[in-house]
DNA sequence: CGGCGGCTTGAACAGGATCAACACCTGTGG
DNA sequence: CCACAGGTGTTGATCCTGTTCAAGCCGCCG
């Protein structure tokens, strides 16, 4: 098997970097009122396409990547030849964090749709966070972010429900939207049914038939990978008995950004 | 609520660090030849039991706790009332790593068995490692593995047969075990069968009955909570189908088909 | 001893998996 | 322009695993 991404530097990095959505939380470069301002990472973004790898698993880690647009989905081949798919990472997500422990990809990550990312090679990023707290917080956050997304992960598999999974995936997808500042109900899925089966441990005809019966109730309206959410209120109904652990209340849910 | 925990100081620092089995990864005290040695963490170890509870939802986040012997386990409360369970923490595990990003403990930690924790107070911990490289990238090669055992849980969760969701739970163990160099064919589980039924998302009934059959099957001898697995190798291939994403085990260990 | 919670066992049920066939979209080539 | 192929998604029928409901058992503590 051979690496497969087509990799296309774009642009400058100072251009790229001063119109970034995700600057203020970039580990690569502290914001200028920071003591470790100038301290910073030379990043060149690439874009891939649809079907490019960024790494495989086994593979000697190097950088963890940010993701800037697209959407990316890391997934491990089984012993029995299925693919089974860990998540999906959408723009402002990280990609590789679990690589981390261990020195090599644990995953493979794959392009679903054309995506921009920025490459961050580990070594400098340890060597900037040790020199600037900023960076090095921001690191931590979004580590601790990714294992509370674990965890609501695990209850969402915890429940039993297919619908009630298929639920929380399209609400989990309709916040990031929404954060993101693009519509909370119109939900592009860029990924196959049989990922998101794979992901939510259905069959992919059970993601069809619970698409199909939430449908036909009205609480929304399915084209392919694009999915109209009719009736938010229902849908978060049928999903929030699980997402309590989660964001919903005005609790913690501090902005940050 | 009012906080429940015992919480007992015990010994000096000194002599409680100086026999700390996990001395090597401490994130309150550098190596000896670091360079940062001599930066420290002032650390109290608490004894705690059964019952207890670290912290609660939604408490303000204060402390990371390091499990220096027993047991904790963490769950949320679910709308419905029941109680679902996120993960079991053992010694050498770091409990709340998701409050960081909340600024509130978004589980309950409950202790199982009589423990030893050490509380590390964030805001410090913080401050040390962003002296000393070397406790920066332990604390976060623990979140990225922290990341990786979820990504394996999702895994086992994924996976259909509840005998492969417990032949993976039990080694999991089992490897822990052996880790802390116990015996790993000897297994304590301190948590109920309610606990590993929520954490493995099977009724209970599913829970005995699966040991049952584990039991007739000649793989492994029930005891209250305690386990003596007797056929490992056949253990594992039971469950080996969904460990590959998992830690890097020689390939030698299948023997059986 | 009796009562209670945790655990096990049994019988019936149901939700999702599986197997199989079909519909739809897209691209290709005649 | 249409026919065809292959991948992807949908629908239908049947089966099976794990859930649910119910009862009984065991160990623990008053």
């Amino acid at each position: 098997m051979q690496s497969s991404a087509q990799i296309i530097p774009i642009r400058t990095r100072e251009s790229t970097c001063n119109e970034c959505a995700f600057r203020a939380e970039c580990l690569a470069k502290p914001d200028d009122d920071c003591p470790a301002a100038g301290l910073e990472i030379q990043v060149t973004p690439r874009i891939l396409h649809r079907g490019d790898h960024l790494f495989r698993t086994a593979e000697p880690f190097q950088n963890i990547y940010t993701v800037r647009s697209g959407a990316i989905k890391t997934y491990v081949i089984l012993q029995s030849g299925e693919e089974q798919v860990i998540g999906f990472h959408t723009p402002g997500d990280i990609v590789a964090l679990d690589a981390i422990y261990s020195g090599r990809y644990v995953c493979n990550a794959m392009v679903l749709d054309t995506s921009c990312v920025c490459p961050l090679p580990y070594e400098q990023l340890c060597r900037l966070s040790a020199r600037s707290p900023e960076i090095q917080s921001r690191l931590i956050q979004k580590m601790s972010r990714r294992i509370v997304d674990h965890e609501g992960l695990l209850l969402v598999l915890g429940q039993k429900t297919a619908e009630q999974r298929m639920a929380a995936f399209l609400l989990h997808h309709s916040r990031k939207q929404r954060q993101l500042g693009l519509s909370e109900l119109d939900i592009n899925l860029p990924m196959s049914r049989a990922d998101i089966a794979s992901y939510l441990a259905l069959a992919v005809e059970t993601v069809s038939r619970v698409l199909t019966r939430l449908q036909e109730a009205g609480l929304l309206i399915v084209e392919r990978s694009r999915v109209r959410i009719v009736d938010l209120d229902n849908l978060t109904v049928i999903a929030e008995e699980i997402m309590d652990g989660g964001p919903p209340a005005r609790r913690g849910a501090r902005g940050l950004h």
